[in-house]
DNA sequence: GAATAAAAAGTGATCGATCCACTTCTGAGC
DNA sequence: GCTCAGAAGTGGATCGATCACTTTTTATTC
């Protein structure tokens, strides 16, 4: 039981002295085991095996200035994209990255804060936000910042605003099928470009069809706001379809329909968004938008990686991420409602 | 538009000179301020100001040995504890510490390697597992681990298996409606303590109570699994009534009633878990446990600091960290099934 | 076997902070 | 005016790696 543990981890001088040569040589067996002469590698990997050493990596980032760290930065909230998070923790792994994931309390402010801190503590090499920041003005960034709701500013078509377009597909979908009037409730506008986007192609495609909208309502990606909305409508509604946020708001809408009486989808067809599991199993199932999370989070990290490289941006993958689902929520329009 | 902005950030010794005084002057003032002269504290601050300058964290670290970080490592998948996350890191923020989420792919041997890894790197000051690990066997560790599946060995009562004893209310409650013969449906029981938990409790229930069991099915928190679970029953079953792992799990099992031409509740009783916000707008709406996940977070997290401030465990808190909560997927059983 | 080139290993500086051991300043007390 | 204690400030060492150079060893060629 004595095992007499060292207090303190090994350095790669003890390692050196261990093995008889310099703490150089040692540093250079851990970057390419290939440039020492057998006889020496194995004498450096016998001490570094009995010491049980591993290379601090805060002293490693100090000199080299590189920590091999990224991080991304989330509003904090109900809303963890846990695919998406895992597939860019992937890609950014293979690349020889890790992820540091920061959920930050409060509105942009607060999150332009923290990532200005962030880019500043030298502890990160690139930042990504999936929510929309406020530094615009700040240029003393030190590090590459990609914002997602800011890729449609550069590269047209690619991601958040083509991510929105299949608000047009489901409302096309849906005329096809009678329906002539219609009502957004939309996720948290305030801090998710993706619910803005949504929105502002809804109330275009809208217009543009000669169609009627009952309104786009605000919400919070919240079940309870989607059922507040419908429970909101007045008696003699012309609404007859709705296309939500996504599949939890379309769960409080459909919810709201059943406590006016309304069926769905015979009174009212509702969209979803996000093909969440639930949305498949759930009473009446859920059309819906399927979304390629990992993609999304692999594009992202690609894009933040290329930044931090000096690249440029990488060719926007041409297959497209969203597809719709059509499930038990929709259906033709009414003729009229009982 | 020539802002000059300096290539690289400002370190301590070019404040220090702007500022004429020395640098472990300014180093003073990043740390108390009070213990500066008022005329010298004024120079330092401007010239702080002035060249913008924010310590460098790593090197910080580096010196002072301490880097002000937690992980948090979670098993990868679908399931992301969003609000015990989000207290956990604000529990953690508010002692000063920043919180790193890693998700690790594979299972408890891929997460033990990587956290024995994060242990080892001198990056963090502590880790936070969700997910069990094995590196029972290695006391090699440099930083406290804490382990949320290793709760109940060292407190009796504490957390997981205490979190898992609403189980036995549920069987208490479904067993006075009249129900006799049950059905559990697991979560992941080999990546989450808690699914583990569940299930033994759920077995020893049935076995005190003298009930009967159709069986306790492994599956992975998923909707589909639950579905299966149904429909891979007998035509002659007596089971009136399923113990879901989660509200997921519980939404699949409903589905695949109805697939069979059960109706719930009146044919089949369904217990959900976690209080998950979709569990209230689905049709039926489900009975479930409501969690309180920030309790959860800010337990493990203060366990953890405690730990690693070497101060003996905080004392457990004494309310409830879960209630049951009733609603339309349970009802009395059937007299017998059509 | 000597000359030379190439490969392998070593020396000491460096990254940007903090901390320790001093030195210098300031002001109170006699 | 002098002493002396305490406050304020300084210089240099240090944390544990990597990197630019230099030196030593090995391999190659004539």
């Amino acid at each position: 039981m004595a095992e007499s543990a060292p207090r303190r981890p090994a350095t790669i001088h003890e390692v050196a002295s261990l093995a008889g040569v310099s703490h150089t040589t040692v540093s250079r067996y851990l970057q390419d085991k290939d440039s020492l002469k057998p006889k020496t590698r194995v004498k450096v990997e016998f001490a570094v095996k009995t010491l049980d050493y591993r290379p601090n990596l805060v002293a490693r980032s100090m000199r080299t200035r590189h920590t091999n760290r990224l991080a991304i930065v989330l509003a904090s909230g109900m809303h963890f994209p846990g695919r998406l998070l895992a597939a860019a923790s992937q890609t950014a792994h293979e690349a020889g990255y890790q992820v540091e994931i920061v959920s930050v309390e409060g509105g942009s402010a607060a999150r332009s804060a923290r990532v200005d801190e962030l880019a500043r503590s030298g502890q990160v090499e690139g930042i990504l936000a999936f929510s929309p920041l406020a530094l615009k003005g700040k240029k003393t960034n030190r590090v590459p910042i990609v914002e997602s709701s800011t890729y449609d500013d550069n590269l047209h078509g690619l991601a958040e605003l083509a991510d929105a377009s299949p608000v047009r597909e489901i409302i096309e979908h849906l005329a096809s099928l009678g329906h002539r009037t219609f009502l957004h409730v939309s996720g948290d506008i305030e801090n998710f470009a993706s619910a803005r986007n949504r929105k502002s192609v809804y109330l275009e495609t809208i217009e543009r069809l000669g169609l009627r909208s009952a309104g786009a309502i605000d919400c919070d990606w919240s079940a309870q706001r989607g059922y507040d909305a419908i429970l909101a409508l007045p008696d003699d509604t012309e609404v007859t379809a709705v296309v939500a946020a996504n599949d939890v708001v379309a769960m409080g809408v459909v919810r709201g329909a059943l406590a006016r009486g309304w069926k769905v989808p015979d009174d009212l067809s509702v969209f979803g968004w996000d093909d969440e599991e639930i949305g498949r199993f759930a009473t009446p199932s859920l059309s819906t938008v399927a979304v390629d999370r990992e993609a999304q989070g692999r594009v992202a990290i690609q894009r933040l990686l290329a930044e931090i490289r000096g690249e440029p941006a990488p060719t926007p993958p041409e297959q497209k991420i969203n597809r719709l689902i059509f499930r038990e929520s929709t259906a033709p329009a009414p003729r009229q409602r009982g």
